[in-house]
DNA sequence: TATGAATGAGCATTCATTCAT
DNA sequence: CATGAATGAATGCTCATTCAT
């Protein structure tokens, strides 16, 4: 593939997201996103076959960058890199991760929120099966790998659903980014951030004492 | 209104939840929507005018019937009626609260599953602002109420952003309660309630003292 | 037929020219019809049958009185009624007469302008058949009668199309009747009449000694 | 613009003048329009963007080249150019003038006779100001500025309401052409001709001595 | 005699896709 | 590699007509 051609591509994704967040995937049309490139519609075509493609292409972009900006968060958490190493004991590793993932999240959805909002409201379709599989693998993954960690460190009671929970904690940071957004794009992010952990860590409930 | 009409309004939306569900606003065909709800096409435009129309007003009606749940949870939970009577002591008034409302909104999920993927894929769309306001008057509004409920009563730091929380927590269940559609949908609801009120209340993290 | 019923049909006949000549046949609806009349669609069909009926019996009513306006008009131009006793000599009968019924069918447009449109657009749709056969009979029967007294009388050249002359005077008025409507409603219809039989009478050319 | 778009545009030009000389405005589908044309119905929208811009480019290009024909004529009638050098005694300038124009007319419409009836049905709906207006100034404009000249010649009355002259003189030729079209097509064009030139210039009522 | 809810064929318009250049 | 004119199936919407009340 030229240099060329993929400088086209990736104009495309950009365009297509853009396009994508405003109007949804159906009321996205291809003119729409091969205007905003700067290309001529056919191009659109020659590149990738059909506006499906595209988005499948787009998609599983997305997912990827979003997957390692939050495994790259978990991996720098004072973690040993060997997992059966990690217990309660080490500095509450594991509940420590979950703050820099929400917050690797988070900061992946300021500097692509439109990709975020294609996420949320996409997701959920029947037809992109292969890159809910990989959000699901690679995304929501990391927060079930924090929390099963969580759970051997004995931080969180042994039969929690972790799947859940990683859908849970997902869902939350995913729903609000997009709110913020909306409603308040300049507050700072650490504000968001630390609303969120609060929740999270029963500093809302005030903890078992009180729950 | 005859009553003839009324009946076919209401198989109207019973049938557009459904199809806008499964497809997206955009992607479900009006033809579609009719031949689900029995009718032929020209009848929906009769009685919506278009559309947008039958959608707005599909929106405002189960927004007004998921609000009414929540409230009502909200209201039969032990509280006296009188704000500034409620404190802590008073059986943890507030965040009993708060469970029973998550689980109002599980329920009500549960029984219609389909609007809770409509009202997550179209409820950012610019398209709908009145829609919006209403729910987040109306059903994230108790869940900012139960929030100030528990600030005044202690329950909760002070300075939290109830407004944010309310959100997260309203996208939290909503998030779950889809996926849980789409994975496990005949897990009781009251295994995914246990998991999130255990999230929001600290006996993930375990509390003040591990976090 | 009933009273009421003979209402409502007069009713539906004002209404239609009206909206007929606002938008033409194809774009009037029978909607926008029975609303202006007052009436329930359904009311159209039950007195009609049919849009297309409705409107061959409404430009047969037009036309008919449109008719019986201009013969009225020829009818009380001194003549005596038999027509071989007409000549060149009795006041200059015919060319009086063609004056009085140009006023006739300018009168008429006044009070009837809607009609005027009406007929202007739709006269030359191969569907109204009939009703064109009765106007080119009944009210061009008049200017051609006229024309043909004018020739016997010797105040025309005797070979004269006096078919085509009778359509060239017609359409004279309908054009003129149907701008003086749309651009200068209030200016007297007198001025319009004596622009007309100047052009008519050779009183702007001067004449055959200077055309 | 493309030679081949060019093409596409004409060929859509011709087909939609028969069609809606036919059926009328609202009454002619698109899809008998692109059939006629020998294009897909989806071409009609990719040229034009819509039936009403089809139909405004039309009218426009018809009247434009009406208005050319007529000035035309009016131009080649031993005119010397030089307005104020024009009167009565030279040749009877304005008058003959005002043949030539007729005949323009009259040949125009014979060779486009669909676009007569499009231009009779639909110049008075008040969607197409702007070609109406056009057509005003550009057609009728060369009827007023004969008859003016005629005026200043001396031919004709020093008080005679130009415009609605002009209006009149158009309307009488439209009409009748349409009528020839419909009724007489295979009679010589001159003999239409001569019946109007007669009315017009007094032969027909034997001018000011018998009026 | 009148009504208005319901119908479905027909229409203008959109848009993903193709292909000649 | 890229273009944009052309396509036609699909879609939202209109409207004359029917019919139960």
């Amino acid at each position: 593939m030229t240099e060329r051609r993929t400088g086209t591509r990736l104009r495309l994704f950009t365009a297509a997201v853009e396009v994508i967040a405003e109007q949804g995937y159906t009321a996205a049309t291809v003119d729409a996103i091969a205007e905003r490139a700067g290309v001529a519609k056919g191009t659109v075509f020659y590149n990738f076959g059909s506006k499906e493609a595209l988005f499948s292409a787009l998609l599983e972009h997305g997912i990827r960058r979003l997957a390692d900006a939050m495994a790259r968060a978990d991996g720098t958490t004072g973690e040993t890199g060997v997992a059966d190493e990690r217990d309660a004991g080490a500095g509450g590793g594991a509940l420590e991760a979950l703050d820099a993932v929400v917050m690797a999240q988070l900061r992946f959805f300021e500097e692509y929120g439109a990709f975020a909002r294609v996420l949320l409201t996409e997701m959920w379709r029947t037809a992109w099966q292969d890159a809910v599989a990989m959000l699901r693998e690679e995304a929501l993954g990391v927060y079930a790998g924090v929390l099963r960690r969580a759970v051997s460190e004995g931080a969180v009671r042994a039969d929690l659903d972790v799947e859940t929970a990683a859908t849970a904690v997902f869902g939350m940071v995913l729903t609000t980014s997009i709110e913020r957004r909306a409603l308040h794009p300049d507050r700072p992010i650490e504000q968001l951030h630390a609303t969120l952990v609060d929740l999270l860590h029963g500093r809302v409930s005030g903890g078992p004492f009180t729950g």
